[in-house]
DNA sequence: GTTTGATATTGATAAATTGAAATATATTCT
DNA sequence: AGAATATATTTCAATTTATCAATATCAAAC
């Protein structure tokens, strides 16, 4: 039941949604989804947290990157099959349409070096 | 995005999820699930109204009863599609055992009715 | 080793959620 | 109409959650 609580949980909040439908074209680091979320690092450190605690996402640390992505499901059925349904759902939301659209606007080099 | 979201968040809480497996067996008036749940009447009602608004369960009324049962899904696809899922999820779950197995000595009349 | 830069953690605060007690509504029965 | 009863609504306290600012960590470059 916790296990499940928890993917449900992660799920419920519209800006982790946003980060795992983004996570659906490709791995991003941590500043990328802060430019494409446009909120603080910490809060998006905090939502990969509760994803990834929700077997939703992994992460490969590259350097100084931390790239995450989508995991595979292993560790959690509901996790994954919530992962299954998210790739069709929500592809004409208005908000969805948008970070998509910009996304490969989005690169780390634009953004995180100075 | 919105009705997403209101489906997850009303599958995140723990007794809102003993609901819908308890109603995958029957149609339970609100005294009924008090008794299962054991918890305060008012408590079960507004439970139960998240449940309604994210389109997982619906009602009919009877007299001074009011029976809640499973919806089939027409208001909102991501509740069809996760109450699929719920058919085949935590049956091996300790609370949600007990809750079927308690299901068939809980009769409204034997409880409401004084 | 010191600096730089990307990410994580901590602390604080406002907003949302859960649950219960009290009250209101609505239907049935007399 | 009035009483009884099942359910809904309101109100409030306790807890959780989302967010940001400040700080810490940690790897790479100099």
């Amino acid at each position: 039941m916790k296990e499940f609580i928890k993917v449900m949980k992660a799920l419920s909040d519209p800006n982790r949604v946003k980060i795992v439908k983004m996570l659906q074209f490709r791995s991003l680091c941590v500043c990328e989804l802060q430019a494409a979320l446009q909120i603080a690092q910490p809060t998006v450190s905090n939502h990969l947290k509760i994803l990834e605690e929700a077997g939703l996402v992994t992460y490969q640390k590259s350097g100084l990157w931390v790239n995450y992505s989508l995991t595979n499901g292993e560790s959690s059925p509901y996790a994954a099959t919530l992962l299954g349904s998210l790739k069709h759902w929500l592809h004409e939301d208005p908000e969805i349409e948008r970070l998509i659209k910009v996304l490969p606007e989005i690169r780390r080099e634009d953004i995180c070096r100075k």
